[in-house]
DNA sequence: CTGTAATCGGTGTCACGACATCGAAATAGG
DNA sequence: CCTATTTCGATGTCGTGACACCGATTACAG
């Protein structure tokens, strides 16, 4: 048994069990974890355009996540608008209810993060990170991720 | 931002890249990374029922992965048979061309073994691996893989 | 100004994953 | 035996993910 054969199955196993766990505790809100990755998105780092999104969001590397923007403006949670200076652009912004479904979103993910550093008690966490930034940093989820952070240090300014 | 949402999201990256790696490389012999680790468990392990398959699958935790061997069989990879003991259960053994391909994705494994093990080069990966083994050890994706180890074991003496 | 290239978002397709439900077959209980 | 339960695998459905391709729109080069 390799190491990394050990490594790679353990990461897949886990991002399984997040994702079980995560999509238990919205499905009692009626999302998914997915669509609330865009929520949280949405929330924190403003209306943006379905490309901008696309670079943030690190479940979905794809040409554009038009289909799960969808499925949020079909349940009413957001709001599609044709960008006026450049109509090729879509401007996506949260609802009312895409606002408070966001907030929910956010204690639900606490909880679990609650759990998840609970178990990381006495790991060298950081070690890890490390590992798995350099190993995702050139890739398409990796660089959305990144993206992310730096959004996030942006909007602490 | 909290550690665990950091990790969460490593790990989600994480699992992404390595499977957009294996599906590049796969590709080039027409298999997925679902169907590769079918056709490793069943080169590995011998003839099994398709529950003892789904047993041992990390990738499938649904209740059974009778969609992901019908293309392995569509393909002439794998030979389906009516156990004659049992006759609800099925009987799935590799083909010919089934074992040569599993050797072909072994040997497309090692390489990418090797590029994460070289990453991981100074890094306390028991660690991590011990951290990864308590969160999953309840889910079915854990049990999935501590069962393959199981039978790596066994397969041994 | 005009033709070409680049950008943006939408869509078609395929293969998962997860869940629920089903029918056939075997087993346990009486 | 005979029926109720359990097991096994198949299947329907939904929502991704990843890829390729498309039309509309804008930017750019000559």
């Amino acid at each position: 048994m390799r190491r990394a054969e050990q490594l790679r199955y353990l990461i897949l196993a886990a991002q399984r069990e997040g994702n079980r766990r995560l999509t238990g505790r919205l499905g009692e809100i009626g999302v998914t974890p997915a669509q609330s990755e865009v929520l949280r998105i949405l929330a924190g780092h403003g209306p943006m355009a379905l490309r901008e999104l696309g670079e943030m969001l690190v479940c979905d590397s794809g040409t554009s996540p038009s289909r799960i923007v969808d499925r949020l403006v079909g349940a009413g949670l957001v709001e599609r608008t044709v960008s006026e200076q450049d109509r090729r652009q879509v401007r996506l912004a949260l609802t009312e209810d895409g606002r408070a479904k966001a907030e929910r979103v956010a204690e639900i993910e606490d909880q679990l993060y609650d759990q998840l550093d609970g178990a990381a008690q006495g790991t060298d966490v950081e070690a890890f990170v490390e590992l798995l930034t350099k190993f995702t940093h050139e890739s398409p989820a990796g660089r959305a991720w990144a993206n992310r952070l730096a959004a996030e240090g942006r909007r602490k300014k």
